[in-house]
DNA sequence: ACCCAGGCGGGCG
DNA sequence: CGCCCGCATGGG
């Protein structure tokens, strides 16, 4: 299927979203032209080629969209909005974390920055590369994956393989893309989606145990975990503390004092509460 | 040539 | 627990 539309949006910058290191940067080409910010990025059903103008403050403007792919038009539609996180209204969350000097401080600067939501699979073969590893090489990583085991459009562009096809496939080969010694983690997680590990499942659970199910996989650890639950399953409590996340949550809310995993966790859970993604993006 | 990267698992005290 | 180490690979 194929198709084009678009709709009036506010409070949104495809550019800060592109920009803020989520599954559309591992996905997606971003340019900017006369005023219009352009993004190309796939999925594992299809391909999506986004233009935004905008016409004012505030972050608003037009959106317009042309699709190609497995998806009806309505499909389209709402992995669109999932994708780029306009799903849901960001005015209520920017008054809560605003009262914060530090957050209002970076709405402001990348003001229209979404949290943005990928399929699970699809974010966790991504944050698994993540680990250890710099934007640009993931970028590579991930495109790879998509030349060797995806599928082609009748366009001749790719998407991003499945669970099954990467499955199927070996360690060797996986390497070979470049993920290096993460090529056992995804081989391990897509023989798992593939045979019992019930994807599904998760967004159906609360947050603590989903965490904990992702976590059994070797590979996903504290962090990894908690950017799938908010990248793959929009879990906006989830808090996913990188080594910049840590320092600057140490500096500005300890004193600079050392913290472990658990109590900027806790920090977190307390002062962001179901806001922490957006929180986290933000600092 | 050399250093290092937005974590993780395993081994240690 | 908290801390430290090695890890595949290729870009700066």
């Amino acid at each position: 299927m194929k198709g084009a539309s678009g709709f009036y949006v506010k409070d949104f910058s495809l550019e800060h979203t592109f920009a803020s290191g989520q599954v559309i940067n591992f996905v997606g080409e971003f340019g900017k032209a006369n005023g219009m910010q352009r993004l190309d990025f796939y999925t594992t059903r299809g391909i999506f080629k986004v233009s935004f103008r905008p016409t004012g403050g505030s972050g608003c403007g037009y959106l317009s969209y042309e699709y190609l792919g497995h998806y009806t038009e309505a499909d389209a539609r709402r992995a669109l909005l999932l994708s780029l996180g306009l799903h849901k209204g960001v005015s209520r969350i920017y008054a809560l974390l605003g009262k914060d000097a530090l957050l209002a401080k970076a709405i402001s600067r990348f003001y229209g920055m979404r949290v943005t939501q990928t399929d699970p699979w699809q974010t966790a073969v991504c944050f698994i590369a993540s680990q250890f590893n710099s934007i640009k090489r993931i970028r590579q990583i991930v495109h790879k994956l998509s030349r060797k085991f995806g599928e082609r459009l009748q366009d001749g562009s790719v998407l991003f393989p499945g669970a099954e096809s990467i499955a199927s496939s070996s360690v060797r080969e996986l390497a070979e893309c470049g993920l290096g010694f993460r090529a056992k983690y995804v081989l391990d997680f897509a023989r798992g989606c593939v045979s019992s590990f019930d994807l599904g499942a998760l967004y159906r659970m609360k947050y603590p145990q989903a965490k904990e199910a992702l976590m059994s996989f070797d590979g996903i650890g504290d962090k990894v975990a908690d950017c799938i639950l908010l990248f793959g399953y929009g879990k906006q409590e989830a808090f996913p503390v990188d080594v910049w996340i840590k320092r600057i949550v140490e500096k500005e809310y300890f004193k600079g004092r050392k913290q472990s995993m658990n109590a900027i966790h806790k920090f977190a859970e307390e002062k962001f509460g179901a806001y922490a993604g957006y929180a986290q993006q933000y600092l």
